[in-house]
DNA sequence: CTGAAAGCGCTTACAG
DNA sequence: CTGAAAGCGCTTACAG
């Protein structure tokens, strides 16, 4: 916005008289052909037989005019669009979702489809926004309620979505299994020889549904190797937040002599707060997160943490999503897409 | 996907067969009347008598039906829809821009007005998606070229941009002052007598476009202040790659004796370098960023940096909207977005 | 090889 | 207070 008013604004002086818009009508009248072979040579709809020449004349006065079919137009009369819409939940999406959406938007973009992200906030309800764009799909990286999947379903809209790791086969259901990032974690804790555990919980509550897969996970396994449960704290993105749960670890006859955070960014904070409480890592306590964020790879120590290998997930959103479009059978899940990336941390 | 197919898939197994959608002639047949008093109704049209009764079948019979008007007819019928999209760069985004989309969608929501956000990336262009959807205004997050811009006020769509420090009076011109960031930087590291500056720059091009404008303003302050041109060093996300340049910074008669950072992320390289080749920060050389990303607050040590407060940002940036929306006018910008935040690296 | 015509679902003058 | 009718721009049987 100009700060002070200028002269020489020609654009917002005539403001306010959009030019209309070129139809296929003006394409037609101005390469003397009719609306419908305009239609024809424009989506080179298979079985029309239109002349060589025709097709390049139209082509020809369609880019000079600037024509753009209207997708208001095309989607009303077909009933559908050429958009998949991305549900993001109203958590902060971080690092990993964002690469996702990114290869997402490139993988779509050869077959001719537009993402379009909704970031889930405040009162407008999803369905307000799915009834309004009539989109080719639906990609939830939040859980869609019952009543709103079906609803998408019966309107003929593809849908994919998260889920809990339980509900894993389900048609559309992707999603990274969660208690295998947790187990993960506490059988390279264990293998390092530790017995027993700290538990660093993010206290976001809007998490909660990421948060609670990772921790039963981790109890599983510490269950499993015949470790004590692990000792759960709160942690948010502070060294006085990380220090006073280090403080509680080790307190008690059996302090906790390894660290396993939600994720990195509360490794982060746990790392800052044993380095508050002058502790040595790994020699003291051992700490390991999840994500590979650049930042964990920059810290002291660089630290240990289990990737979700975002390149491999993404590819298979993509052909998950292009496969439910043309009603193919859903693509393999990929293998491993766990990966512990061991640095200097545990 | 499922990984094995069940047999218990009925959603599926009935897929291809979408309900017809409910439409207003459905609402109007089962409240016994016409279409116009249904949209009169749903629209609380100004001037439309209708009776209290009447409405409150209107609105029951559409709320039992689930009808949601078709967004595609609306906008066909009216030449605009109810959307606002953000178009995101082409290079990874991060925390500052994540906060302003969803600020953004909050304040908009209470309009009833839907963002939706395009990672423009690979080959579709641009004004194949504003032509087909037909928002109300484009925010851009990344320059759009002149004609893009032309042709989406021709259109009469409202344009605001991100731009270079110097079109700041442009109207619908939105940025932050990046040359103002840089001098900051410099202004700080200067109050604490450090004479010898290098400049950490990053080394992704797709940046280029705020890359310049803040090592200009780094440049420029050095020059006001007397000090010798900055030392630039390229730094990617990596510990070696921040040690390389600290050898470089270090060399020479005149070593420099502090760094100022693209942003937190090369700042945190830079510490990270300095780690590794047994230099103390501060004391040794001191290192401030951009942006107060969380991990500043948790490196060793926590990081001074410049915040661009992302709160003011999102605030200026919704209310730009909705005034370009109205025909009002454009909101003051917001004084003294950039702050210092002096932890303990500088 | 090409065109006239219907219809997608909505809103809005216009006419009762 | 309410309804019949036009028209937004497109695609697609259908008829030459």
């Amino acid at each position: 916005m100009a700060q002070h008013p200028t002269e020489d604004a020609p654009d917002r002086a005539v403001g306010g008289v959009p030019l209309p818009r070129i139809t296929s009508a003006d394409v037609a009248r101005e390469s003397g052909v009719s609306r419908t072979t305009v239609s024809y040579v424009l989506n080179d709809t298979a079985g029309a037989m239109i002349s060589e020449e025709t097709r390049r004349r139209v082509r020809a006065v369609a880019d000079r005019l600037g024509y753009a079919p209207s997708a208001a137009a095309r989607a009303l009369r077909s009933g559908r669009s050429d958009l998949v819409l991305c549900a993001l939940p109203d958590w902060p999406v971080g690092p990993v979702i964002d690469a996702l959406l990114d290869h997402l938007t490139e993988e779509l973009a050869v077959r001719d489809l537009s993402v379009l992200v909704y970031h889930c906030r405040g009162h407008r309800p999803l369905s307000d926004l799915w009834r309004a764009v009539t989109p080719r799909a639906v990609v939830g990286f939040t859980a869609f309620t019952a009543e709103e999947e079906d609803g998408m379903r019966r309107a003929g809209i593809q849908v994919l979505g998260t889920v809990q790791d339980e509900d894993l086969r389900r048609p559309g259901a992707f999603a990274v299994p969660q208690m295998q990032v947790g187990r993960l974690q506490v059988q390279h804790l264990a293998a390092q020889g530790h017995r027993v555990l700290g538990y660093a919980a993010p206290t976001d509550p809007r998490v909660a549904g990421f948060a609670a897969p990772r921790l039963a996970g981790v109890r599983q396994e510490c269950r499993r190797s015949g470790l004590p449960a692990p000792r759960v704290q709160p942690v948010d993105v502070s060294a006085d937040s990380g220090a006073a749960a280090v403080r509680a670890w080790r307190t008690g006859s059996s302090p906790a002599t390894a660290v396993a955070a939600y994720n990195d960014e509360v490794a982060l904070a746990v790392l800052a707060g044993l380095r508050a409480e002058g502790l040595r890592v790994p020699q003291d306590v051992a700490v390991i997160g999840v994500d590979d964020v650049p930042a964990g790879r920059l810290s002291a120590p660089p630290l240990t943490t289990v990737s979700q290998s975002v390149d491999l997930q993404a590819r298979f959103l993509s052909a998950a999503v292009v496969a439910a479009l043309d009603g193919a059978p859903e693509p393999p899940h990929p293998a491993d897409v766990l990966r512990l990336v061991v640095r200097e941390s545990a």
